[in-house]
DNA sequence: GTATATGCAAAGAATTTGCACTATG
DNA sequence: CATAGTGCAAATTCTTTGCATATAC
């Protein structure tokens, strides 16, 4: 747990509480969480966490190159603990997201045209491979927005 | 303009006068307009035009494969007359995308990992040569995001 | 002790929904 | 005429802001 610690005080972080906690949730979890999502799992240790607090730590994190915030998913930012370069996979029935370990040689270069490159974001749409070979969900028309709230399906 | 209509017809979408509209707007122009700023230039030729009829029309356009909706934005969806296969480039400063006349090689194969795949995204975030070249303004921290309404920067 | 972080409540903005009205085939 | 599209207003949801309190150094 110490470790933590230095990985923020190393980078000019305070180390809080909360942040610290954030930290470990982001990086255990393997999944790309949303702020909601986070808060909900997070109160349980902190019951007086606000989501303001998750807000300021995950954009702080993102300068920092702690996370990598996600615009994959839309109307709600994603959030990444894996900093290293990869592709993530949007299912538009179930709203997963699937890294896809790929990495994209053009990003590396630092620079296109003149313009500075800070971020590399490759992403694919489409229907993940359970959404598929379950019955009844096979005809999910290409482009489709499902909203946040009627979009929680359980892959168990 | 009766191009237009036919190309709603083959796709089985009644080629209503808003539906043109939006259809010529989004083709001529090469820009990567949001809800706002289409709704701002068409209200001028549709007084009644309402944001609801954008929503919808550009879903279905997006569904029919005539527009593609990206998430690069945070917090605002931007709509690409352009379907072909590119990339964008995301300014942090000034919010603008510009094209990136790259394509992805993987995107190709139609399914990865037993996912189908519909659409590839890619994109890069940074700092756009002008706001690199603009005194005062080069020092900007990777990732930081500048709400929508205080990131009107004009590049004339 | 001072600067910074947290949390609450309220404000702001984008998107969705319900329903009456209108236009298309 | 019947079906499908449009538009208004209200509701929802995500995100940001202001300020008082609490915490780290």
């Amino acid at each position: 747990m110490n470790v933590l610690k230095d990985i923020l005080s190393e980078r000019g972080i305070r180390p809080t509480f909360q942040r610290l906690t954030v930290l470990a949730a982001v990086s255990e979890n393997r999944s790309h969480v949303t702020i909601r999502e986070l808060h909900a799992a997070l109160v349980k240790k902190i019951p007086t966490l606000s989501k303001t607090t998750l807000y300021n730590t995950l954009e702080l994190f993102s300068a920092k190159g702690l996370v990598r915030s996600l615009s994959i998913d839309p109307g709600e930012a994603r959030y990444d603990g894996v900093v290293a370069p990869h592709h993530h996979f949007y299912c538009s029935v179930c709203g997963r997201i699937i890294d896809i370990e790929i990495s994209c040689p053009t990003g590396r270069a630092g620079e296109i045209h003149g313009h500075r490159i800070d971020e590399v974001h490759g992403y694919f749409k489409g229907v993940c491979r359970d959404c598929l070979a379950r019955p009844g969900q096979t005809s999910v028309p290409p482009g489709k927005h499902i909203p946040a709230q009627r979009r929680r399906i359980s892959h168990a």
